[in-house]
DNA sequence: GTGCATGTTACGAG
DNA sequence: ACTCGTAACATGCA
């Protein structure tokens, strides 16, 4: 389910949930949750892939993690990992990881960060992106602290974007180029964003599990070492700098 | 049944 | 103490 898009669409499900009090909460996940009982929703907030539940006495932090999904109203046969019920309505999490946050949201995340927020700031992760630039920009493109909600398919298509090769030593890319990936980094989580608010699904990829490009181009797969996952890109169109 | 997928964290080795 | 790599977790779909 998740990658930042999502989650920001997620969100927008269960607005008609904010300012409603649960009655109970629930789920086999090891958060307690009676604290969250008779409490009001106060509002509803993402950073990255988080999602954020807000209570007057805590939030609850949500991860969906690879396999998570969160229901609205139906259920499914396996156990809810985390829930709440409303007089009217239920929320309903699979497999997410619930936990509970007592300090000031403020002082936890930095939205400046997150690709989707209107706080987004590219100089600040120009700047981050230097402190790391002997690594390669596959592996910082997923960096939750430096890029907040980027997933994989956002990785992939972005390096497509703006013509850079996934290995390519951070340091070595152009600060030109580097502007340039930030800004399709911002400019395909949108893509993505709203293409789940109009059609509930993306299936907007130029690369990302592509045979050819967009441009028609052969499309390289590859199995990183590390992460095990996969990165898409084109030889022919993705400059490799390092 | 097999393999694979939008992800993160915990822990041991070095 | 820090960094790296691997395993672990859990579900649904082709």
């Amino acid at each position: 389910m998740p990658e930042g898009p999502s989650i920001l669409h997620l969100k927008n499900q269960l607005k008609p949930f904010i300012g409603k009090v649960v009655k109970k909460a629930g789920g086999y996940g090891p958060m307690q949750t009676k604290w969250i009982n008779g409490k009001k929703l106060l509002e509803i907030k993402t950073w990255g892939k988080h999602l954020l539940f807000v209570f007057e006495n805590g939030i609850v932090k949500v991860h969906l993690g690879l396999f998570g999904d969160v229901l609205v109203d139906e259920r499914k046969k396996v156990n809810r990992s985390f829930f709440m019920e409303f007089a009217k309505g239920e929320i309903n999490g699979y497999v997410v990881r619930a936990e509970k946050l007592t300090r000031p949201l403020a002082e936890i995340y930095d939205w400046r960060v997150d690709v989707l927020s209107k706080d987004f700031d590219p100089k600040l992760v120009k700047q981050l992106l230097k402190t790391k630039a002997d690594k390669t920009i596959d592996d910082l493109l997923m960096d939750q602290n430096i890029f907040a909600g980027n997933g994989n398919k956002i990785r992939n298509e972005a390096l497509y974007r703006s013509g850079i090769h996934p290995l390519s030593i951070t340091g070595k890319i152009p600060a030109v180029k580097i502007s340039k990936l930030i800004k399709e980094v911002v400019g395909y989580a949108n893509l993505f964003y709203n293409e789940l608010e109009k059609n509930g699904k993306n299936t907007s990829f130029a690369v990302y599990q592509q045979e050819f490009a967009a441009d028609g181009s052969e499309v390289t797969m590859q199995v990183l070492p590390k992460s095990k996952r996969k990165i898409f890109y084109s030889e022919h169109t993705q400059k490799l700098y390092k």
